[in-house]
DNA sequence: CCATAGTTTAGAATTAGTCTAAGTTCATCC
DNA sequence: GGATGAACTTAGACTAATTCTAAACTATGG
């Protein structure tokens, strides 16, 4: 019998190393890249790979557990939001900001009868200078 | 108006690698990445090297005659459409088709005052199935 | 002409992410 | 209580997109 880990549910197959980096991603405030998930997670688990932390967020994207946010710039990062948001980045420090547009709904409307496409979802991007760099 | 005009005034250092990668994006109606621009620009000009194109690119960029479209995957894309506007994206066939909506200053001011940035600019991503795979 | 600043070129380097093949884990069946 | 086999992890090779580097080229101005 192991000493811990019982899992039944819905993370059956959340293994050691999934959970580490699920755990990374859950930690913290701000949205970190693979990379900064594969050191964090070595801390605890210091023989993890890279390609693990990779699998491990395919499996957690897959599952629902974490959200995935690409922009052009640089690597993806990862959110421990997984509800439907928005994004604000800041164009003097890079800040990425979430928040959430009531109107999300009939903006996907209005911008499926534009497009004639059938939505699925639709994200919105503000890019501007955060509270902080405003002030400065 | 013409389809083009040969003004100087903004554009002082257009070489002829420079507007070949200019003809090449406002030739198409889609949105070429680097590496079919490349392939496209070396039919006028054989001895084209990709980095020419990506230098190019940015100082297309840089002085507005080009528009940068960057999702997560995989390259970016070019538009010779410069001015502010939104994209939809099958999640199908991958195609991207422009689109505009109006009431995006609306928008941005109710996108900046959830997120407290002073905002620049939005922009809208709509995913979905465009009208040709629909249709299968 | 000659200097020189800017541009182009080919290829090397970098970065993010995926793939592969071998090794590990672990539940379960007999 | 060991054999089996599927799923997972690992290290490192690989790929794709983009940037960097350093040499060669190309106007232009004095």
């Amino acid at each position: 019998m192991g000493p811990e880990t019982q899992n039944r549910t819905t993370e059956e197959k959340l293994t050691r190393q999934r959970e580490a980096v699920l755990q990374v991603i859950r930690s913290r405030e701000d949205h970190p890249t693979a990379s900064e998930i594969f050191q964090a997670a070595r801390l605890q688990l210091p023989t993890i790979s890279y390609a693990t932390v990779y699998n491990s967020l395919r499996f957690l994207k897959e599952t629902g557990l974490v959200h995935e946010i690409k922009f052009g710039d640089g690597a993806s990062r990862y959110d421990r939001e997984t509800e439907r948001h928005d994004h604000a980045i800041c164009n003097e420090c890079g800040k990425l900001v979430d928040f959430d547009l009531p109107q999300a709904a009939e903006l996907m409307q209005a911008a499926a009868r534009k497009s004639k496409f059938k939505p699925a979802s639709v994200h919105l991007t503000l890019r501007g200078v955060c509270p902080e760099c405003r002030k400065t």
